[in-house]
DNA sequence: CTTGAAGACTTCAACCCTAAACTTCGAAGC
DNA sequence: GCTTCGAAGTTTAGGGTTGAAGTCTTCAAG
């Protein structure tokens, strides 16, 4: 026996290292930080949808909630604007609210000064699991950044901002097309 | 006029103030490295699409290739072991090894000693499109490091590893599923 | 008016993923 | 050998997204 490589999924050093075996002239640097940057958003995906669960919405659902809050008073946007923040196309922001307020998450009225126009607003219940679904997020990051100093955490802040920066830059646009993250 | 605020995506500065707004007691560090981390994967994510939309293939189905080059020569892994290490489930892996077969990116055969064993290879076209895919990346990752100095980019890369053992050991699993990234 | 054009949202068809049931082959046990 | 259990893939049903086409409202001309 001991003849089958016994499937797993290679850690990060082995995957720097077999790209360095395949592909001569790879910066090992730049590839440390673009695939750890991939794996930690993959575990953070993951953690979240966890965490949705438990309050029984999807992650997606909490995102448009935290959206809904996040832009302030009186705490109501339009499908467009809900869409372009979260990076979707109209038409899955229609579904979504379309769920969202079967389940009682949210609101759906159509303007009165603007007929065309529609506005999605959050009820108690969308706060209240935004709320929630918010301290869990907030445990899960404060673990992860756990082992880094806040003169590190500030750095590494730092770090990140200034290449994002770089890429918002490079990607005016919205963004594109993306599930939910962020 | 100049009453509607004009829907746009709010900066990262702007989301951490709203999030200060919105409830007290949360940590802007922290907060700060968490929502950099999500934007920047979804532009990576996006800059990733439109680089393999120009060869052709999905995101995802460039992740397959990706996949069967690292794990060295042969070359060869099964659907099981791929689905593994892509973190899809083997139901999406079925599927996805059958479009690229067809589209002439890989091989399917039946394992000789052991026939309910599938054996998954890459073709030329399929070697050739990940090499081109990966010239593509790496361009845009070197522009995305560009501001940072070799130092820093240590730094940064040292940082990441260390959050990433962080969340692997919290979640000893493969990290359950998600559709590509990485 | 009323006609044309642009904007906001919805509807429809197609695609890809997950979860669960199913099929098939191989390895043990008796 | 025959039976049973388990492992590897595939198939099926259902959710969620995209892209394109369609509907309805508003606004500006004519």
């Amino acid at each position: 026996m001991a003849d089958t490589p016994e499937p797993a999924e290679p850690s990060l050093d082995e995957q720097i290292a077999a790209y360095q075996r395949e592909f001569q002239g790879l910066d090992p640097q730049v590839e440390r930080v673009v695939s750890a940057l991939s794996r930690l958003n993959r575990r953070m995906h993951v953690a979240y949808g966890r965490q949705t669960a438990e309050l029984g919405i999807s992650n997606g659902e909490w995102e448009v909630l935290k959206a809904l809050v996040l832009a302030g008073a009186p705490y109501r946007l339009g499908p467009g604007d809900l869409a372009k923040r979260l990076g979707l196309t109209p038409a899955a922001m229609t579904h979504r609210i379309d769920r969202m307020v079967a389940e009682g998450l949210v609101t759906r009225e159509r303007d009165e000064n603007n007929r065309v126009r529609v506005i999605v607003g959050v009820t108690e219940e969308g706060r209240a699991k935004w709320l929630e679904g918010l301290r869990m997020a907030t445990v899960f990051e404060e673990d992860l950044l756990q082992d880094l100093s806040s003169e590190e955490r500030g750095q590494l802040g730092a770090m990140l901002t200034r290449l994002l920066r770089r890429v918002e830059e490079a990607q005016p646009d919205a963004g594109g097309r993306l599930n939910d993250l962020d």
